[in-house]
DNA sequence: CGGACTGTTGATTCGAATCAAAACCGGTGG
DNA sequence: CCACCGGTTTTGATTCGAATCAACAGTCCG
């Protein structure tokens, strides 16, 4: 109901489906609780088997895993109108966790209720399917990303596909954007230690393709970054059936 | 129609799903296309546009990627009763290759067929759904094995994950398996050159945790590789509605 | 002001890549 | 039957990218 709430979903639903007025309804119609949190909390932890699911309305979320002998991995990171955890509503247990980045405007659907709207709304239950679907895709490339990318080329990557995406949904301006991360997290997400990470950033910065502040980046030559990583946009699949 | 191709996927959906007759008689009556393919070729193209989806009734394949630099990644491997594309149903384009590893057996189902079925039966819908839900839990605990495991906890992982799946379909013989893969390809999967995969094999060997021949693996002290890789099956969801 | 966290720097070590060559293996054809 | 071929596995030597270790500086905040 809060138009607000489900709006960042339509938004972001819209980017790579076709949404008809029965399904904005439908979304619009949907019983979101909002539930406001600060930077790095655990919104659902590994192991847990939660009931709702969580819409990011406003700010950064990541999800990871830590291994037996207390390495840290980032799988994802989460933006506004994404539901991170949305694989719950079939999979049960959570295998992984879901944190916050920044402070957060979340809001939790409950798996009913969605099930429910799935049931009566067949296209909009593919437009889901669709979105768990594309973040499989991204999975991938991040697969590939720390698996066979060297670090400069890695972390271009990663700037250049959270800057892609944020552009769909309207969050840049030209080559900025927001994205308050430590750079231990982002050492986490790219499978490097911090100090490496430090210095990877720096060799960017020192080709003027990227400057950073506190809150966030700015990809000062796209084109070049895009070179340099190799980067081909096929896979965030941004457009409606393609 | 052909009892046997569908018994592959019903045998395959019933590890992780609790299927009623409704949805087996459904998946019985599907049009299945058999065909089969030698080692090593590709079954879909990155870049193309399938209209069918690919199940593997007999034989192992893998997808991948390669980078812009023709740095090969493998995403996954596949045993009979998955269908490794099935993403294609609602992403149109693909953004990476799918490969047979050995001689297959493969049944090609059309999109048209199964969007029609999945309208007709909701159950066998989310049934589905969950299977590609699993597929990108698989890729979140890949990339925490290329991004922060060393080359020895990573094969170790590896080989019990594919052990665990073969096990779940019945083709396992205590700790045997069949796994037709050249150590190019193994390195591919875990991100490692050729020669270090070669290195790190000889050391599994050598503490007497796997023996291999050419046609697949047998671990010897699955309890210490397990203890060794931090292995956690949990991501693997291999029981129904967990 | 002090403390906790984050960012930065330098020195050193280490795991894995690379380079290069040889051994092995199954298939093929003379 | 054996020579040969391409692909795969193995070995050794060397290099290199990134991790680790160890400080120190910067920043935010109570």
């Amino acid at each position: 109901m809060p138009a607000n709430l489900a709006s960042a979903l339509i938004t972001k639903l819209a980017v790579s489906n076709h949404l008809d007025g029965d399904d904005i309804r439908a979304i619009q119609s949907l019983r979101i609780r909002e539930r406001h949190l600060g930077a790095r909390e655990i919104i659902v932890a590994d192991g847990s088997r939660p009931g709702e699911c969580c819409l990011i309305v406003e700010g950064f979320a990541s999800r990871s895993k830590t291994t037996a002998d207390g390495e840290r991995q980032v799988l994802s990171l989460h933006i506004p109108g994404d539901i991170p955890d949305l694989q719950s509503l079939h999979l049960g247990i959570m295998d992984h966790d879901l944190v916050s980045l920044s402070p957060c405007a979340l809001g939790f659907i409950a798996h009913a209720e969605l099930t429910e709207v799935t049931a009566r709304h067949p296209h909009l239950a593919a437009a889901l399917w669709r979105e768990t679907l594309i973040d499989g895709s991204i999975f991938r490339e991040w697969i590939v990303n720390v698996g066979r990318r060297a670090a400069l080329q890695r972390m271009a990557h990663l700037l250049i596909e959270v800057h892609e995406r944020l552009e769909a949904i309207g969050r840049t301006r030209g080559g900025e954007f927001s994205l308050p991360i430590t750079q231990i997290d982002l050492g986490d997400c790219l499978g490097l230690s911090v100090v490496h990470t430090n210095r990877t950033l720096q060799a960017l910065r020192g080709e003027r393709l990227v400057e950073t502040d506190k809150s966030g980046f700015n990809l000062l030559d796209q084109e070049r970054l895009k070179e340099l990583a190799g980067f081909d946009r096929t896979y965030l699949h941004l457009t409606p059936s393609s």
